[in-house]
DNA sequence: CAAAAAATTCAATAATATTGAATTAATTCA
DNA sequence: TGAATTAATTCAATATTATTGAATTTTTTG
């Protein structure tokens, strides 16, 4: 246990809790700190930008800084039990293999899939990572992560990184991501984003041979998906499912 | 600046900004650091609380406990122009004093005041702290902060500090609170609280003498200042002042 | 405006977190 | 499924770091 970072959360803990403008000195009577102990961690937090103190007195509040730490976690058996269905029913629909991929870090994985009952289809690995770049499941992780974006941009060619900020910012216009024969030869791939509370926690595909899976069928498979997710959105919200 | 506190909000940062599901090696890469520090850090928050790992994989995802950190600042400036109005009205209408008080760590100040124009009123100071256990103003930021609550209530003896549990119940129940010539012979007091955020972010109060202002006038300013109040709170709702 | 209290700064040292190697556990691929 | 590889964890030693306590400046109180 490393004791500057204890304390420094159980400060912004104190601050928080107590209504914010706060006192160095109940801080440090509260929790039974030497002052400049106190002084010096709250001056960190400063730096750091989720403390500040208030521009008249010396009292400290902390900032909304603070909520970038938080990613809504909603659990995968839940996301999973509430995303089958879906999947199923695009399937049905679109008689092409369809997947639910879940942001693990940098990479994505494949969570669930669903195949139709038809010789010719696409066939992934569950369980497996993949990269971001270069999948159109991917792309639309990346579209609605400022930070993932720019982590995964900084290790590309310029010329590379500017396509692909080009391709986000339409990805961020449609809602929706294409691969065309990018991952692989013969393969097309639509994807969409899942949101739970304002962020995407996962991402449906579906995938079909180039030869009969094009333009017109993507679109079409696109907005079945969204009229499918609507309702589940709305289903989890207000819900908290740990 | 305190490196291993720098490098533990670094860390949280990455593993929420990056969707959680996060390996400690990848934050090691990223971050250029060794391996065993960032293990040292992780498990730090672990025990903190605001990290866990995956029950499957040893990937790090962030906590939900990080939601606490965060406390919905409201500026002053914004809070005393939308609610100097409903101190006015409240003020014409009972032609009592009213005040509009805010938490301040363990503390509260009063940062707004309307008098009535007749001789015999209450007249209080502002940019004064008070204490939170014997006003009405002081119970209803104790009826709504379970911390406030819990930090305060231990310095009081046991038979004292059960009685003012007792009557915090009833706050929570009634939406208002009373002062009965507690905190001054001579003096009643209502106040109610006033949410931003689903939290109390400042109370209003409204005091008068008491041989005039009684149980039944009393009562009636709480349903007048209810109803001012709503609309306020219904106009911040979804607005982001800072 | 003066007195008291609180916040900040600074240098010295005691205590702490980081290092690097070794072990154990988890993934990957045939 | 099982061997090979990669990642996570543990541990002891040391260099680095954060804490202490006194002095100064700023803020608050009467």
């Amino acid at each position: 246990m490393i004791q500057s970072v204890q304390r420094a959360f159980e400060i912004v803990e104190y601050i928080a809790q107590n209504g914010n403008m706060v006192r160095l000195s109940d801080i440090a009577d509260a929790m039974g700190l030497q002052r400049t102990t106190v002084h010096n961690i709250l001056d960190t937090l400063k730096d750091l930008g989720y403390v500040e103190q208030d521009e008249m007195t010396p009292r400290y509040k902390v900032t909304n800084k603070l909520q970038c730490l938080y990613s809504p976690a909603i659990s995968l058996p839940i996301l999973k039990k509430e995303l089958k269905p879906v999947l199923e029913n695009i399937t049905q629909t679109t008689k092409e293999t369809s997947h639910l991929a879940v942001q693990m870090g940098a990479y994505f994985r494949y969570e669930l899939k669903c195949e139709p009952e038809r010789a010719v289809r696409i066939s992934l690995d569950l369980a497996k990572e993949y990269e971001m770049t270069n999948t159109a499941i991917g792309k639309v992780f990346l579209a609605y992560s400022d930070h993932l974006q720019s982590q995964t941009l900084k290790n590309l060619s310029p010329a590379k990184a500017n396509a692909l900020r080009k391709e986000i910012a339409e990805i961020r216009k449609q809602g929706y991501a294409l691969d065309i024969e990018q991952f692989e030869p013969d393969l097309h791939c639509i994807a969409v984003p899942f949101f739970y509370q304002k962020r995407v926690v996962a991402v449906i595909g579906v995938s079909g041979p180039a030869y009969r899976f094009q333009d017109k069928a993507m679109k079409k498979a696109y907005q079945s998906l969204k009229a499918m997710l609507a309702p589940v959105c709305e289903k989890l919200k207000g819900s908290h499912p740990s």
